[in-house]
DNA sequence: CATCATATGATAGTTACTATCAGATGGATG
DNA sequence: CATCCATCTGATAGTAACTATCATATGATG
């Protein structure tokens, strides 16, 4: 995730950050080394050194220490900054290219092992569901801001949802296909829904 | 859920029927009685008649009281009763006012308040959304079959994901209004992206 | 009726998570 | 530099979901 420690933050702030940050290294760390199911909090606190207690100031669940991203805001803001004459497929296609495109290779490499932790424990790929539906609704906003053509709240709506099933196809095709370019799949699923499919 | 205690299954499994009703039942009833989270399994387990063990026999965590149906199998018959040449969206849309018609009044009833509750519980939602994704392969078999357009994987998983998208769009409106008729929802969200977003 | 497979209850233990409180530490002010 | 306040931390105790295990009871079968 994008380093946020950029001076100026006031010691208590920068502090947090450490902490928050090196809570998460360990945890993906023991979680790679020993798998999610054994790994225990006790452990990770332990690893981090910080108590028990602490670990749950930062992380509300042992889920989202590998669920919490900073990418969410990112695509969003990517989102606002999409010509307002685009489609909504298309505007989201292209918030996504500056997205992937802005990363590192190796922040890519960790978010492509962190899908892959997520998609392997049910627990994590359920909430990850969760959090991408979460987005439906602005995604509907989105639709019923730009489409002129249905101000139907439910014809929004059903385009929100098969945009967020499409990226989530292009998601799950990972655990058939672990290599596979997520980005590029996630553009393709897309371009399907744009072009129709020749129902 | 439709009633499977027709005779001629042996004393064992009748009883196995009926304590699992019983405790589905119970279940639900306090949950609608008191809340899901404030309800304790050690309570549902005493309502039923049943030791905390049992309990867990019949159900392998609390979540799975409120989310096993025997809904599936029979949606998947419908599904395979649809003739070959009809596209994988009529397909769907049929299997499912075939099944929402196969559904008496007081059970419509009971799944629907069985939704509102799934709704409005974090936990419920995540694996119900984990559940219909689950489908997305069976789906995306009955795409790569009947589709002859496409014999793209991805392309049959971005259609199935889009489906699925769409009719948890329809799911969620239930949100915002709580009244709507699900299986018309359902079957307009459908229609929608069957007829495509004109992108 | 006797035997076997399976279902049940009871007990003990693990782990994620909550609540609470006392002590430590950074930040601002005189 | 000293003081005071807000916040952060660690420790302890407790709850609830779940697992493992074993003895007992009950339906199925020859």
């Amino acid at each position: 995730m994008p380093r946020n420690d950029r001076p100026g933050l006031g010691l208590r702030e920068r502090k947090r950050i450490k902490t928050l940050v090196t809570i998460q290294a360990e945890a993906l760390r023991l979680f790679r080394l020993n798998g999610y199911e054994t790994t225990t909090i006790v452990e990770i606190a332990a690893a981090a050194e910080v108590s028990e207690s602490t670990f749950f100031r930062y992380f509300p669940t042992k889920e989202d220490v590998v669920l919490l991203d900073d990418l969410d805001p990112i695509f969003i803001e990517a989102l606002r900054d999409q010509p307002r004459d685009l489609t909504t497929i298309e505007a989201i296609r292209r918030a996504m290219s500056a997205l992937f495109a802005e990363l590192s290779d190796t922040e890519r490499a960790r978010q492509h092992e962190r899908i892959a932790l997520i998609l392997t424990v049910p627990e994590l790929r359920a909430r990850m569901f969760d959090r991408l539906f979460q987005g439906t609704a602005l995604i509907a906003g989105l639709v019923a801001e730009r489409e002129q053509t249905s101000p139907d709240a439910l014809a929004a709506r059903a385009l929100a949802g098969a945009i967020i099933g499409a990226g989530v196809a292009a998601i799950l095709n990972l655990e058939s296909d672990p290599d596979a370019d997520l980005a590029e799949a996630m553009d393709r699923t897309l371009l399907h829904l744009q072009r129709g499919f020749g129902a």
